[in-house]
DNA sequence: TAGTAAATAGTGTACGTACCCGAAAATATT
DNA sequence: AATATTTTCGGGTACGTACACTATTTACTA
């Protein structure tokens, strides 16, 4: 039950060497302050015995504190989505905050961009090491990436990416595969020559811009099938459970579909409209492990809802950071999340 | 960017009680040689302060090493399945083996019980303090489990479970929930009143008691959802590809069906029958995330796999008995995976 | 009531690394 | 050659906890 006391460490490095702890400190930190004559001979020792350095103790030494910002939108009475990151971050903050990590929250408003460059600014006043963010609105976000490099500050992005800036790390789906997987789900629920809606709700512009990239892939899937299902596409602005109906009462009047893709959470609004107004026979999928959403799985009006791990985005997310920081290792630049499927019968398991 | 020197840790624990480091330790860890006045008094600061011990410096502090042995088969000529497990183990280790973990493996041959025994028996030769174990053998997992306990040796059982014995926990799918949802699926792959085949194929009677498990889920779901789908069941023992194509030329020979549910991994001896023999009008439901597998669902044979986190549930065994053991936090009795579906859209993305 | 055992508490070192500070050695300056 | 300067390096303490060992107090025995 005891530890073998095998000579290992910094310690046994010096004693081969025939120098202090310090200088091997020196060395394993590229410090100044050590000729090159002894820093080759330790490097040589160091690697002749595959010296790996015990994070514990590193850590536990280190009297450095990291100070990250999260940027992303506030949970609104909409839709609850954002609370999940919320919660990825906040769990992987209580695993690491003894190790000198302080997160500081700045949320905005996402049926407001002006509130993004109001929290921005606040961000930068203080004196962050990185930040998390979730690229809403392009402009502003491309902005904020540049201020940031300006100030070197890391950034990770979630849930979705924007081109021609490069983060330290982009965590979130691919969007376009995730329409794509949407498309070969909906092959399996309607017929061969039937008609399909692909549905956008979202307020404002930009966000609808990565909506349209799952719709890309909807139609992709069936291009590539070579399946001639008739796609129709429709995006709707304003948000709420009233404006919605009208607008799905105006559609199905003059049209007859098998099935709606909403491209985003808000799928709970048709489904509840579906519910309703008893619609039976239009298939439906969608976005997002929500409440809101799972009880139309449940009672199925709702076949798949497509989800990628929101709660892991967050989790990942700061873990990113302190693996970039603290522990020094490299960070992939791209982690993209599964995209999952969830039924009636396996949401009961679903980890988000 | 230095860490705040607020007052913390044990040291502040002993000063506010007026007592020593050592006594707060002795409280922390309720040991003997405290009087109940102190132990009181210290546990109320505990309290008051939230007091969370620094990991770091707990494990960096303590010499402690534990043994753990990995009972689970090995990976076979036929089926590929166990290196996953194996994978998720070595992963596990490999983060914490600094802390002071030990693992040794010890793998039977899932064609032949009796070599489960000649493993036990070394297992039990040596000083362990946990297992994990994967119970294929029903009666000879139970008199495993046993003894086991008679030496103090905890068990963590992984991928199946077996009833009226409770191990420190299980990790591993809902069997049962498992083949609902293949059921559920299969829904959407044939029409109302279509055939389905469910096909078993193992060479030992008990882990096919496993399958047993799914194949009733299977019926349940359309069973629930009141679909007049006519199911058979064929149990094949023979599990090489000569013997599985002369069950199959057998029985499609004199019947017609529209969909196999293979309950376990190796559905892709049936997709090979039916690319080598050109039968495409048979939708196809298997398990698992397997090369040869995945070679299947890329072309269109396979419709969906199964998928239940092999990798990640050896993972987190270890992780379980880390947590119980050196972390000593409590351990959940039921890990269940969840349960995933893998179409040709998202395999690239999934994380066993 | 001295003497001893048991219960209770404190001191000190170790874990492996980081880093401050000052000493020694090498080099430059006068 | 003596002094100043820079380069190079070692000593020592700290991080928060574990635990062996020692010291003190209390309870018990004869």
């Amino acid at each position: 039950m005891l530890k073998k006391t095998e000579l290992s460490g910094v310690k046994e490095i010096a004693r081969r060497a025939n120098v202090s702890i310090a200088t091997v400190d020196r060395v394993l930190h590229n410090r100044p302050g050590v000729s090159v004559k002894t820093k080759e001979k330790i490097d040589a020792i160091i690697k002749e015995m595959d010296y790996k350095p015990n994070l514990l103790a590193r850590r536990l030494a280190s009297r450095k504190v990291f100070k990250f910002a999260v940027l992303i939108p506030k949970e609104s009475k909409e839709t609850e989505y954002w609370k999940a990151p919320l919660e990825g971050i906040r769990a992987a903050w209580s695993e690491i905050q003894l190790y000198g990590v302080e997160v500081s929250f700045f949320l905005y408003d996402l049926n407001d961009r002006s509130t993004f460059n109001q929290e921005a600014e606040k961000i930068w006043k203080e004196n962050f090491n990185g930040v998390i963010v979730a690229p809403s609105f392009i402009s502003e976000s491309t902005t904020f990436f540049k201020k940031c490099e300006e100030l070197k500050i890391k950034c990770v992005f979630i849930n979705s990416d924007i081109s021609n800036v490069r983060p330290l790390s982009y965590i979130g789906p691919d969007l376009f595969q995730s329409g794509k997987l949407a498309g070969n789900l909906c092959k399996y629920l309607i017929s061969e020559k039937g008609k399909a809606l692909v549905l956008n709700i979202s307020r404002e512009l930009d966000s609808e811009h990565h909506l349209r990239k799952k719709e890309a892939g909807f139609k992709a899937h069936f291009d590539e099938a070579r399946a001639k299902v008739d796609i129709e596409v429709m995006s709707l602005y304003n948000t709420d459970y009233d404006s919605v109906t009208k607008a799905l009462d105006a559609y199905l009047q003059s049209n007859t579909i098998d099935l709606i893709f909403v491209t985003n959470s808000r799928v709970f609004t048709v489904a509840k409209y579906f519910e309703e107004n008893n619609i039976r026979g239009i298939k439906l999928v969608g976005y997002d492990y929500l409440r809101q959403n799972l009880q139309y799985v449940e009672n199925d009006i709702i076949d798949f809802l497509i989800c990628q791990k929101p709660i892991e985005q967050g989790y990942q997310a700061l873990l990113t950071l302190y693996d970039y920081f603290i522990n020094q290792s490299s960070v992939d630049k791209i982690q993209f999340m599964p995209i999952d499927i969830i039924t009636k019968e396996n949401y009961r398991f679903y980890k988000n």
